[in-house]
DNA sequence: AATATTAATTTTGTATACAAAATATTTAAA
DNA sequence: TTTAAATATTTTGTATACAAAATTAATATT
């Protein structure tokens, strides 16, 4: 089947998704449609689009670009720990030997990198994680609070979470033992370890 | 705040899913703008957007209604099962009082009630735990996977599922008697069988 | 000065036109 | 009769116009 390009909409979403993802346009703001469509310099319709989906991915709420209160990150953080906690759990029973390998690199990156490589480090330390279940449903379903989360990356690389790096290492060794259950916990800790991290920062 | 209208939005959006829910639109059938355009009487725009929005939901994949295989459905069990076993122990712990009786209702109609009856006090027995997290999130999340189930609820409802009422109940009593883990556990079994039911009809 | 009304402006929702892309159909070649 | 190429048709993507709605500014009234 061959693809379709959609230049324009291509364009214009992943202009506005990166300059809310990257914090230039920061939480709060107001889109309007036609500002951006001449910034982009396409027209009214992709723009559109564009915001309509970022909108059901949950990046723009009501024409804003969103703006998470203490308890909707409560609330997120509670659907993201039970999913991701299923994922280490489910990782200690299928991961495959070569992606182990790679968590454990994501780990020594964590300790030795600059702040760009220890971020990129993480996030593959997650995902790697969460492609074990081999469910693309809720692959999708984590990937979309992902991006919300998302938003807060730079002020929480700024102020380094103490234990962090520790913590992945805890969870891949339950991992590497097969134990399932301990790695869950082990995840379920570290997330709720992360989301207090960032409330705290919001205030 | 005031609400904004968008009604032909609204009217061509709700055209579109309802015929996709009630199978006159059925699985798999390629959706043309133009042709829903005219039928519903308004024009491109609105229904273009109506497809892009069923389309993050879930109900429609590359312009045609979603056909979910086998996989899909364990898939989007698996998630269902994580979450909606979390929000019936959430329900051991918070549900109040009157919500308790409108689920005993709802296994009492599930007994005595016709097709439709039966239907809708099995979707209110469900939304009634679901809603108890107090979860937004969740809720929607869910939510999300139910416009894709209830696809299969008109041949789900021929085919009546033994047990299906009991399990009911029995969940009911453990909420009760705030036996969270209990609970939990009666909600996995029970959309475990659901799945199962469904799989086994799909064939 | 604060509040309510009205008017001006911005912004969005919808319809429409047209070109690009995808699909279906016909024709030609093996 | 099958396969390939060319053509015609349908369908989608994008731009644009205009009216409805929402927002902002200005005016009048207390």
């Amino acid at each position: 089947m061959i693809k379709k390009s959609s230049i324009a909409f291509k364009k214009s979403y992943e202009y506005i998704r990166d300059q809310i993802l990257n914090g230039e346009l920061p939480r709060g703001t107001k889109l309007i449609e036609e500002k951006l469509a001449e910034e982009i310099g396409v027209s009214r319709t992709p723009v559109r689009e564009s915001i309509r989906r970022l909108e059901q991915e949950g990046l723009i709420q009501q024409k804003r670009v969103v703006n998470p209160s203490e308890t909707d990150l409560r609330n997120l953080f509670q659907v993201r720990i039970l999913l991701e906690g299923f994922a280490a759990r489910s990782a200690a029973q299928f991961l495959r030997e070569e992606d182990l390998g790679e968590l454990r690199e994501c780990v020594r990156i964590g300790r030795s990198g600059n702040a760009e490589e220890i971020m990129t480090a993480n996030e593959r330390f997650h995902d790697l994680i969460v492609q074990s279940t081999h469910n693309p449903f809720m692959i999708d379903t984590i990937a979309r609070m992902h991006s919300i989360i998302y938003l807060f990356r730079k002020t929480v690389v700024y102020h380094k979470r103490p234990f962090l790096i520790d913590e992945h290492e805890q969870i891949c060794q339950a991992i590497a033992e097969h134990q399932g259950e301990l790695a869950e916990r082990l995840m379920q800790e570290h997330l709720q370890a992360d989301l207090e991290f960032c409330i705290h920062l919001l205030k």
